[in-house]
DNA sequence: AAGCCGTGGTG
DNA sequence: TCACCAAGGCT
């Protein structure tokens, strides 16, 4: 079946590149390592591959240096308190991964001996792990030749065959095309080498195809369409949502905070107290009654699906126990680094307007 | 099954 | 400034 492939040649062309190009990365074990009998470590590539889901190589490198200092192996991860957790994620977003991170991190402990299971449809079956994670996690630790499919292989497909079917119907005929392509030789390597090459050369804007190790057989480039694929649908605009966070202060220090629900926006993670967010004018519900100051200035945020104008608050916190569903945090033990962004940018504006 | 879910870089 | 974009998954 293989040897009828229409394009056989074209993966090794690939991984020719790779084999001088590849990026290095802290989780990936180098070609020529590799081929020398390396074998990556399942729990850094499945760490590595959650963290990369929608988020870019950059964000991630420290993250994942952190993680894998403080949590070595997954049965340490599985061990872990979840407040550490969340708060060792705030800052990178999408904080669902971070739950999933540690529930399948127990399951894994729990149920799989702390070994990551080479069965595709196992792996699929752990939360936070979906197709994509699923198929990189089985082509880059365990060789499989698994088709991945990410946002840099289809635009890399949608060039090579010249594809103008919008995404996301485009899917399905993507994903045949890179079953194609996909080698029995060397699989995880070839789909760290696609996507390298949609993260590199084949950039969303302004593709470098001069460079392109795949210039020959690409069509986009042939017809000169390569920087407007993949086509998409377009997206709906961003509404503004307003509201008030409310920061409190005791006089030796501490402040009152709130963990957030499970479920929604920001969900497991600390917050300040505050007004639900609205396209209305923020409603006023602090959560004790105080002589509440405007502090001056707002905290702009842009989420996926909306734009948020934030009006601080500040008061004295008085002695005693907190408002019910509240949390009082003292002083040494309250990092701002375990805020996501939107309420570490209020308490930025907040401190900076004390100094 | 479309909508929800963060953030920082980029042009 | 602002829309777009990234190694997606869940419900």
């Amino acid at each position: 079946m293989r040897d009828t492939a229409p394009e056989p040649a074209l993966s090794t062309q690939l991984l020719e590149w790779y084999d001088h190009h590849a990026r290095d990365l802290p989780w990936r074990v180098a070609p020529a390592d590799r081929q020398a009998g390396m074998v990556p470590d399942p729990y850094r590539v499945w760490l590595s591959e959650v963290m990369l889901q929608q988020t870019t190589v950059a964000a991630v490198r420290d993250y994942f240096h952190r993680f894998t200092s403080r949590w070595p192996t997954v049965q340490a991860l599985a061990a872990a308190e979840d407040a550490d957790v969340m708060g060792e994620w705030a800052g990178l977003g999408y904080y669902a991964r971070a739950r999933n991170l540690l529930k399948c991190a127990r399951a894994v402990s729990a149920d799989h001996g702390g070994v990551f299971p080479l069965d595709h449809d196992a792996l699929l079956s752990l939360p936070g792990i979906g197709p994509y994670t699923a198929a990189a996690i089985s082509a880059i630790a365990f060789d499989a030749p698994e088709v991945v499919m990410d946002g840099n292989v289809e635009r890399v497909m949608a060039r090579m065959f010249d594809i103008h079917t919008p995404l996301p119907d485009a899917k399905p005929e993507l994903k045949a095309r890179a079953a194609e392509l996909t080698p029995q030789d060397r699989p995880g390597d070839y789909a760290q080498a696609v996507m390298d090459l949609g993260a590199t050369i084949c950039s969303p804007k302004s593709p470098a195809c001069g460079i392109c190790p795949w210039r020959d057989p690409c069509r986009a480039r042939a017809a000169g369409t390569a920087p407007e694929l993949p086509k998409k649908q377009p997206k709906k605009a961003k509404p503004v949502r307003r509201g008030v966070a409310y920061l409190a202060q005791r006089a030796d220090g501490a402040l009152l905070l709130e963990r957030r629900p499970d479920s929604g926006l920001l969900g497991g993670m600390l917050g300040w107290p505050g007004s639900p967010w609205a396209e209305s004018p923020a409603a006023d519900c602090p959560p004790f009654p105080a002589d509440w100051q405007v502090l001056p200035g707002e905290v702009r945020h842009t989420f996926t699906h909306f734009h948020l104008i934030l009006t601080l608050k500040t008061a004295p916190l008085p002695d005693g126990p907190a408002p019910e569903g509240l949390l009082i945090v003292k002083r040494h033990d309250f990092r701002p680094s375990d805020l996501p962004t939107v309420m570490r940018k209020a308490y930025d504006l907040w401190r900076g307007g004390a100094e």
